[in-house]
DNA sequence: GATGAATGAGATTTCATTCAT
DNA sequence: AATGAATGAAATCTCATTCAT
């Protein structure tokens, strides 16, 4: 039961840091900060949490499983629907996803940049987060499902079958991307330039529809 | 003259400083680093930088610089085409620039989730950063630059005109700063999961040219 | 409780820096080195004291409670005696508390060479020592003891009445600051152009003598 | 002739600083501010001065030879009085001297500081000071002007024979050092705790008389 | 000889992280 | 497991002093 308690801390602990991690920035808020916020001492902190950027790890991971999870019952409720369907679903809600979690997409983006860098980026801290390990376990899940609809959706018809679903999942990802940090860029503001936002996700999705049928 | 030369080591100062960023990251690299690498002491750099972060800001400024005078030299060479040319060279011009410098895209994009943050992820070195606020004037020209063309394709017959320029110019970032971070993530290798990246940004492009004609 | 190990460690380290100064001088001193002394660091030391002129402040504070309580303990041991003999007691336990701490007899001028000059010599540092602070709230107790210990010997006629209890004070102290800055001139040495200091003090004290009685 | 400029132009920067040393204190004065009053730059400024320790050094110096060229004068005044006036006369311009330059006062008393702390307070700067060494030639000039006029009391009978001459100068120059250090203290005000600070002159004066004469 | 730029040494600060209790 | 104190690394700053022109 005691694992159940500090389990149940901890997922408190690490929503408080999204919190505060989202007012300040990460560079910017202090452990001081989020151990206080959290009603406990920085070292009490660090008893659950190993590092900052573990913490933020922590926080990467929940967005990527919150992610998956999304996905997952996307992919349940339109399982009985043509793949196009799910796949223009599993569109809009990454792009939805990253509306509403700016943080968490770009915690999912750092990660990803982190990855790349090689060992550039990756600080010992990192290296030996258990959370950052655990992310990159699960990290290609989401890109596969995308491939996997979209190739069930080749195979029901639904989708052009010249389609290469891979080509096609990284097509989708990157305007959903790109999408996100538009959105980041224009902050609370759902406008850019006096343009509504909502105007460019509708497009995107149409974009997307195209490109899979045509 | 002073003044020629002294901006003349500062530019110099900032590509050493890109080269130092660029190999070790923002956060891993000292301004002792730096210096020893530019030829000069800790204190010179300060004489020149006055924050480590202003030093950032000054190569943000330099990326937003170079993407501009791209963008310049883009239009000046299209002068003579329709503006549906134009546009789709700025599409891809953006794409390549990010693709081969993704210290400068990456500049970028912490540039834009400052600005948004509003004050929150604001240090005071950045507010008081002389390049930052040199950035901020200028933020807005690169996403005019692509509108105005656009414009001009409508104008000229070469682009359908029941597009909304704006909207199309944000689709089109969109899509450029989704392959930008899609390359970011997949660092040094021209492949992310097997797939070819050139076959993305093709890709990218032809759907800006769906978007803008058909 | 905490406070008491605190304070002790406090004041540890202001005997230690005391002997780093003594054997320094304070320009020369580092706090590096006076932390390394104390087998703290550097970080930790500032923690205690704010600024190497807090520092130096804390150790004045000592010098003056220090020369009060001795002033304290001596007026204790002549209550039952003339206030002559408890003043000429005071004169000389100054002269000999400059003889054997002179850098105490430095801090203690220094304090007041600074009090004097108004806000010109006062730097920030000073200005928020909080020892600074405290040494300006007991500044004029020493010389006030000696005032009314010669007001004493006067009520108990073993001091001449015509005498004015601060003239003579500030005389006295004058001939012991005096001695104190000759005995600091002259180092270690016990002679000053081969004049035995020692003849000095025990003219300075016969002139106090002279002075308070004839 | 260029060496008389150049003389004359040392001299007024000396006067210069010792006007801001007087403003700001040694620590606090900057050798750009001094540089700046008077009217050239800090490197200009160390070719007449090799240190800022140099500089108050020429300060000290000018300040013994101002001591010493005052003694003469007095001595000449009184050549063909007594002993005991000149020498009385002396003493009191040792203290109206210390008084009217307070920072004159300071700076002989730092120097014999520096001379009695051996190596510890010289710093290389000091050892290498032309002033300094200057001083150091001449430094006992002022005491030994003082013994020579009571020497010549004793042999005319003004001054009682069984006093020693050098104790009883360093008697006379101990009140006149803690005189000055009194003003100090008591800044520009001519009061210390109400005192008349006219009066412990006037005291001194006659505490040296009674010792010279009785 | 004068000037602007650079240097070196050390003070001070800020935090993430660790230790002792 | 929780707390207060300490650590270490690096940023930043201030000046006296020196260099290059």
């Amino acid at each position: 039961m005691k694992e159940a308690k500090r389990a149940l801390k901890k997922s408190h602990i690490i929503s408080t840091a999204e919190r505060v991690f989202a007012k300040l920035g990460f560079k910017n808020a202090k452990m001081e900060d989020i151990a206080m916020e959290c009603g406990i001492t920085k070292v009490t902190l660090y008893t659950y949490f190993q590092s900052k950027e573990n913490l933020y790890a922590a926080m990467t991971y929940e967005a990527l499983t919150s992610l998956i999870s999304g996905y997952d019952k996307i992919i349940n409720d339109h399982k009985n629907e043509v793949g196009l369907n799910s796949s223009l679903a599993l569109i809009e809600y990454f792009m939805e996803f990253c509306e509403n979690n700016s943080l968490y997409a770009d915690a999912l983006m750092d990660h990803f940049s982190i990855i790349r860098s090689g060992k550039l980026k990756m600080t010992e801290a990192i290296k030996e987060s258990e959370f950052f390990k655990k992310s990159e376990e699960i990290q290609t899940r989401p890109f596969k499902l995308v491939v996997q609809e979209i190739q069930r959706g080749i195979e029901d018809g639904s989708i052009k079958e010249e389609i290469d679903p891979m080509v096609a999942t990284l097509v989708a990802w990157s305007s959903g991307i790109g999408y996100a940090k538009i959105i980041a860029a224009s902050g609370d503001t759902s406008l850019f330039f006096n343009i509504s936002l909502k105007e460019l996700k509708t497009n995107n999705i149409e974009i997307a529809k195209g490109l899979l049928t045509k």
